[in-house]
Formats: structure tokens, sequence, C-alpha cells
DNA sequence: CGGTGTCATGTCATCGGTGTCATAGAACGC
DNA sequence: GCGTTCTATGACACCGATGACATGACACCG
């Protein structure tokens, strides 16, 4: 592989010269540069990062950290599908930046975080994104030399700069959309309680019911999701049970994400429920490979994956550059609007509730 | 940052004696060995790859090249989901050996190729993956100075190491599956023709009739998948019209891939012919989250992306220590199985075909 | 007891760029 | 016309590891 040397000799300057015309240096004479540019493509000549890297302490390369808490089980889930976009959004802004992306994935093991984050530093990463598969709360090992550290999908309680889904939001709008579209009675089936989407959804849920002057009604809200955990539709089949028993069930079914609403579009079809005659029902994340497969199509909300990442490399680089302001407000939101496809009804609020169909047909 | 010599400063010993500890060098006495470690572990000293990979040309990098030629416009068709498991694949091995990932993306620009190579190169890195998102047939530029490259899920014309999926194989050990499950009369919703996979199946279709002593007939294949562009469905549900009505019309539906498959299912639904009641239906692929999710169920060919992935590091790995017999045989397929689920009935093929039974019912 | 081999460690140069400083010549000002 | 500034370039050290080679201390052997 050729170096600055052969180039210099070639081009008959020094080596110091040739590296003044690749920096894009202003003091290089028109003649030299062209007699520079010739030897360089002559010997088609690229320049080592290595060597680079040493003199001026820049890698140019930024290092990701995914997967370490899978804690999804394999099967329906879309295990990993969040994180290839969130990547991509990183990979986007950092190109467009002039940086390399190095990327390491834990398999699942959390154990080895520590190591990745030991061969990020070797390569001198400039920075270190760390991805969560799911919005969650997380705890990084004490880690020395790490300057700039950004987290997407995920947050700590140390402070780290963060880049977070709006949950609250997502469902407010979604709730406020239902509410607009005639719906009164509506029923939400939950994420587990220890994930962080599950208190930040029930809120957004509470104030679009607040804002409309509509009760909130404890009755509506059962547990949805179990996170695939096996005797997962059982749960969810007794959960829409209880509701369709109400005095005053509800017209539409709000599921925690696609995935629960993908069972809850089975469970009600082996009901006899249809979806969205006497069922509406919508869900969370627009996973579109689910959400526009269904029949019919699912209404949802949508969460800006691409987003995120994009926003968490911007986030980065900004520190990267020096810039305090970023750092200074650790959590940083992303807000995703709700997609209104087939599985949801526009009602009239005066008109009888399934309950009451039931009964006079 | 620490370096070698604020390490060997505080041991009291030269720089070399440091170097030979990290390495693991025999000619170190443990007292020595000892405090050289108790060292490192005070400054948290961690080596710089750029000076070693300088000094020993051998950088630890094997780059990663995706996302090139994204022909798939954006919609049902989850783009990017293959190659996340190739991609996971690919970091699982070469974590394994000590080699970190270098990873860019084109974003669907096929022009940023010949950039991507240049900065992967300038990181030295020491061989590099190009992974396609579906099996295709590409063309790189030229690269001057690429030892190592390897190709996944696409193949060249120039020779170049690759592997990819048998889709021969898949096809045939589906299509045998269901002459095995009393199928005879055999739909196929092709691939549009331009597409590797379309011959290969094609010929795995043909395959099994052959062994199974069934004669070819070839107003069972018509043309499917058009990937995703306007005016799909029409072109799709004709296809399927035109199937019903033959004289004898088929059993089942193979398509082309999971995606054409829901389409099917969506056109079926519209004609009242019940799945797999009336005619059985299955796909190719094992896209989970699509097959586990329809209803039924679909019955599919698992195409093992993950597999195909550690299979190209493993092959890359093994050129890069100098073996010989792995860039020999350039191309190398991963054969998939056959994912039996409950889109595919078990007929007696003595019984009525769908057709019969619509005259008779 | 001197020669030879092994062990443990040190010295020095080197990988390929770039920062710092020096310098030769041209341009400029008075 | 001579000092000053600017322009274009070169010389040289240095970033942080490691390879090649050297060296001193022992152990072993005849």
């Amino acid at each position: 592989m050729a170096t600055i040397y052969d180039v210099a000799h070639i081009a008959g300057v020094s080596a110091k010269t040739v590296s003044r015309v690749m920096n894009g240096d202003a003091l290089v004479s028109d003649k030299t540069r062209a007699s520079v540019q010739a030897a360089m493509d002559k010997l088609a000549y690229i320049p080592s990062s290595a060597a680079r890297t040493m003199r001026s302490s820049k890698s140019g390369l930024v290092g990701l950290i995914t997967g370490a808490i899978s804690d999804a089980p394999s099967g329906i889930e879309a295990v990993g599908l969040p994180e290839i976009y969130i990547v991509q959004g990183i990979q986007r802004v950092l190109a467009a930046n002039g940086i390399t992306l190095l990327i390491s994935d834990t398999g699942g093991d959390a154990s080895k975080v520590p190591d990745l984050f030991r061969t990020l530093q070797e390569h001198r990463a400039e920075g270190i994104i760390y991805v969560a598969d799911h919005h969650m709360n997380i705890a990084l090992p004490p880690l020395a030399n790490v300057k700039h550290l950004v987290l997407a999908n995920c947050r700590d309680e140390a402070g780290t700069p963060a880049v977070i889904p709006d949950d609250e939001y997502g469902q407010y709008t979604l709730v406020s959309g239902l509410i607009a579209r005639g719906h009164r009675r509506i029923g939400f089936l939950t994420l587990p309680e220890n994930l962080v989407a599950y208190g930040l959804r029930l809120g957004g849920y509470q104030r679009a019911l607040r804002e409309a002057g509509i009760p909130y009604d404890p009755v509506l809200v059962r547990r949805g999701d179990s996170h695939g955990a096996p005797g997962e539709s059982v749960l969810v089949s007794s959960s829409i049970d209880h509701l369709l028993d109400l005095e005053n069930p509800p017209t539409v079914l709000c599921c925690g994400n696609d995935r629960l609403a993908v069972a809850v579009y089975g469970i009600l079809r082996s009901k006899g429920v249809s979806v969205p005659e006497q069922m509406s029902v919508a869900g969370f994340d627009d996973y579109r490979v689910i959400s526009e497969i269904l029949f019919p199509a699912l209404t949802t909300v949508d969460l800006p994956y691409g987003r995120m990442g994009e926003k968490a490399a911007e986030l980065l680089v900004e520190m990267m550059r020096g810039d305090p302001d970023m750092a200074a407000s650790p959590r940083h939101t992303v807000k995703g609007e709700a997609v209104w496809r087939d599985s949801v009804t526009v009602r009239d609020p005066k008109v009888a509730t399934l309950k009451s169909n039931r009964r006079n047909g």
C-alpha cells in the first residue's frame, strides 16, 4: 500500500506538502497541487487513518453498542427490528459528518458490555451510542475515559444524554383521535407495569380523557402484554372477556403494542366479534410489516425509530464539537403521530354499544 | 489517555516489556508481569489500536457495506429486515475472532459505494463483506487493494467468494412436502423473472414434481410478485382468477415470498375462498413477523439469514488467515427448510378439487 | 572453569501521517 | 534599495505501539 512518501517522491515534493494537498490547506500553489494529485491518482494512494489518528488523536470513529438486553424471547416479537431503523438513522447522520461507525452487538449477553466498550476505546472511538431495543431504564457499568456517550431508546439515572420516544404524547394523540371519532368508552390493554412505556402511555391516555372531559374509568384498563411470556394469550383473552362483559363495554381497544393487537384480532375473531364493525382496535409502534398486513389494516402510533437514531447521532456530533447546550438537557424526546387505518371506525357516540347491540340482536 | 510509556514508568520496566505482557509473550517473569498488570489497572490503560495498526499493519477491522441497492420501495416490504439478521450473524463470528466491525450503509444510493470502500480502506479494513437485501447479481466497481472480499446474499460474475441462499433446495423441499401431504395440483405465483431466485425456485419446484412423477403443467405457474410495484394487487388477483378458473385448479398456492402470501390471503378472502380449507397457501422467507401473525399461520420456507452472515464471516476469516481452500470455491450456499404451519392442509389426492366442490355445492 | 544456551529485559528504529518551526524567494512599503 | 511581510515549501520531531537485535545474568556441560 502506497504511503505519503511514495506520493511525495513521485510528485517531487515533500511529504508535508502532500499532506497539505490532502487537507486542503490553502498555501499550496496550483501547479504543485496538480502534480501531487496526479501522483496520488497514479498510485491509487489512500491515506492511513491509523497514522492520522496517532498524530492528531482524532479517530473519526464512533462506536455503537446494541442488543445488550434482549429480554424478549424469540418468536412473534420482531427482535432487533426497531434497532435496525435506529442504527440506520445513526449511520445516515454520521456518514454525513464524515464519521465511520464501529458496531458491536452483545448478542443478548449484557456481561459483554464492558468488553465491547473496551474494544471501542482501543479504537479511540470519539463517541459512543448505546441503543436499546425498547424504551427502558438502564445502568451502564462505570466507564472511565468515555467522554461522549449518548443513549438511544433508553435512559439512565446518571443523567447521560438520551434520546427517547415520547410515549405519553403518542398515546395521548391516539386517544384524542379516538375521541374525535366518536369513541367514549376506550379500553386499554396495557404493557407490563415494569416497562417505562407503561406509565407514560397510561398518562397520555388519561390526559386525552381529561381534556375531553371524560372521566377516567379504571375498569377499562387491563393488563395485556406479557412480553411474549407463555400463557399470554390466556391473560389477554380473560382481559378481553372482562371488558366485553362490562355493563358499558368499550367501543375500541387500545393495545400496548402492535404485537398485542395481533393477538387481540385473533381472540376477537374466535369470539365472533368483528373488527372494526363491532370493536375498533388500535396498536402502538407502527411495525409496518404488522400494521399494514393485518386485515383490517391496523390503526397505530408511529414510533419514529429512524428519527430517534438521527437525533441521537446529531446530539453526539454536537457534543463532540464541544457544544455545551446539548449535554445540558439530558433527555430529548421524539414524537410519533397516530396513523389512522381501517381498524378504527368513526361512530356516533349516541348509538348503542356492542353490548346493547348484542342484546337487541 | 495513558500510554504504554506511562505504564512502563509506573511499573519500573521498559515499554517493550509492557508490550510483552499485553501480548502474552512467555518471556516475562511472574513478578514483572504482576507489577505491569498493577500499573495498567492503576492507569486504566487501554492500548491504542491505531499505533498497533501502524506498526504491525494489522487493523483488526473488517468492513461491511449494506443497503447499496434498495430497489424495494418502502411500504409493506420489510426493508432492511433480512440484512439485520445477516449483520448480526457476521458480528457474532467476527467478535468471536477478536475482530471489530466497521459498518457503512449506502442508504440506497449505489453511487456511494466507492466512497464507502475508500473509507473502509482508510481504516485499513483487512476484509470487506458486502451484503445485499435479497439474492441478486451485482457488479462492484473495480477495487484496487481490496484483498479479502466476500459477498453475502448476492454474487457477481467475477467469481468473488459469495454466500447465497439455496433457493432451489428450499422450493424443492417445500413442494416435496406439499406432495407428501397429498397435493397434486400445485400453483406457483412466482417472483419477477429478473430476480436470481426466480429461476432457482422454479427449478426446485420442477425437480420436486419430477421426482414425484407429476408432470410439469405450465398453466399452474403465474407471475405473482412485482416487488411492490403499483398495480401489483391487480396482477396477483388476475393470476389467481386464472388459476381458480382452470378446469383442474390447484389445491395449494406457492407464493414467491411471504409478502406475496399476505396479498394472496387478502385476495382469496375477498373472493370467499377460505384458507386452508378450500385453498392451501405457502410462502417463502419465513419472515416470522409475517408468517406467525397471519391467520392461519403461514407455511413457508426458512431463509437462514443469520446463518448466512455467520458463514460469510467464517469464510472471510479463513481467507484472512490465508486458507487457500475457501477462496477456491467461490459460491457457498446455505440451505433453509420448510416450516409447516396451519395454512397448508393434508388432503387425500383422490378427493375433489375446489372447482368440483364449488360445482357440487 | 570457560564456552554455550536460555531467560528476561532493554535499546533503538520504524510504521505513516501531521504539528511546529525554519527558510528561501517574491511582493510590498517608504 | 532595504527592511518587512507574505507565500510556498521543507526539515524534523513526534504520536504509541512493536519488530529486530543486543545484553546481562544464570544454568548447564564437558
